[in-house]
RNA sequence: GCCCAGGUAGCUCAGUUGGUAGAGCAGAGGACUGAAAAUCCUCGUGUCGGCGGUUCGAUUCCGUCCCUGGGCA
């Protein structure tokens, strides 16, 4: 079975370049793992490619679900798996890019069977949360009925204590009992590109003042007059600060100086998922030729 | 030159009615089971501006000098 590409390494290491390269030389297709790029509408914040770019080898999961949409890690899932099989089918190879590695954790491993989300669970819990001892009321229900998560789960983990007990809710069954399937990880070979701490910062902030320079705020603006100031892409890193512009509660500077501080934290937060990753090809992202040299050569050497 | 207000962690500041000090941010490391660009966890010795004085003990009180704002000349 041919074993999926997988470019991996923090945001502004340069992935979605090295993947158009690397498509238009192998016969690949992009398949796109980032979280916001999913969204239609959200391009200069999430550094989506560009037309031009996407129109140079096939792109996919770029603009597939709206604001306004559910969608989370096991909706990537079942689309990303379809994407691939289809790619396979041609006879290209899929190249995946992107940063969010939950979602390729996702794909590749797969989620547990466990119940999925749960709107009117949710509402019950965060009925609880919103009191004032509420978060560590719901704390001591989870070490409760499932002291392994308790101790697993920090009480100020809001997202994963009410993920908890929403699927103990729902199935009766502690989540820590729902063991993720091991047998059947699609095979894969992953390249992940590694760029010097100060070098990487100083790329991602000339990255953020270019987006707000070229319109992240009246992008922003116009997206706030099509959906809720509430959907979930309006929190991300950029846009949850040109938000904040629009309403007029934040100064441009500011705006810019939060964002930057947030895209910094980001990148490390990736870089600390990928140093536990095995099975990873590390590769120097300081010479783009070079860089695309021995990615090729990687790959080849897999054939 | 005079009068105020300050000089405390890389930054912004709090605080000690005299017993050598702590938050946020930054930075570093870590976690990650349908919100994941999300959500969390861990890590704080710094001539408390310099020098004197008072005191058992001064970053804290007093004196003096230096520096930075602002005001008056």
């Amino acid at each position: 079975m041919t074993p999926l590409i997988v470019l991996a390494g923090p945001t502004g290491s340069g992935k979605s370049e090295l993947a158009l390269r690397l498509a238009q030389t192998i016969g690949g297709e992009i398949v796109n793992y980032d979280s916001v790029q999913i969204y239609r509408g959200f391009d200069i914040g999430s550094a989506k490619p560009s037309q031009e770019q996407r129109a140079l080898v096939p792109h996919h999961l770029f603009d597939v679900v709206d604001a306004d949409e559910e969608f989370n890690a096991a909706d990537y899932a079942r689309l990303a798996r379809a994407t691939c099989d289809a790619i396979h089918a041609r006879g290209n190879r899929a190249i995946l890019a992107g940063g969010t590695f939950f979602y390729l954790r996702a794909l590749l491993s797969g989620l547990p069977e466990m119940p999925g989300r749960n709107e009117a669970v949710r509402a019950r819990i965060r009925a609880i949360a919103s009191h004032p001892r509420g978060p560590a009321r719901l704390h001591r229900w989870l070490s409760k009925i499932d002291p392994r998560s308790g101790r697993k789960i920090a009480p100020a983990d809001r997202h994963r204590v009410e993920r908890a007990l929403e699927v103990w809710i729902a199935s009766g069954r502690p989540i820590s009992s729902w063991e993720p399937e091991t047998g059947d990880a699609l095979p894969s070979l992953e390249l992940a590109l590694r760029l010097e701490r100060t070098r990487l910062t100083s790329i991602l902030d000339a990255r953020v003042e270019a987006m707000f320079r070229t319109g992240l705020v009246e992008e922003t603006r116009a997206l706030l007059e099509r959906f809720p100031a509430t959907a979930r892409p309006f929190g991300t890193i950029g846009y949850k600060e040109a938000a904040a512009v629009v309403r007029g509660e934040l100064a441009l500077p500011d705006a810019i100086a939060e964002t930057k501080r947030r895209t910094r934290a980001y990148a490390k937060r990736q870089m600390t998922w990928l140093r536990a990753e095995r099975n990873v090809h590390w590769l120097d992202a300081g010479d783009r030729e070079q860089t695309f040299a021995a990615a090729l050569r990687i790959i080849e050497g897999h054939a």
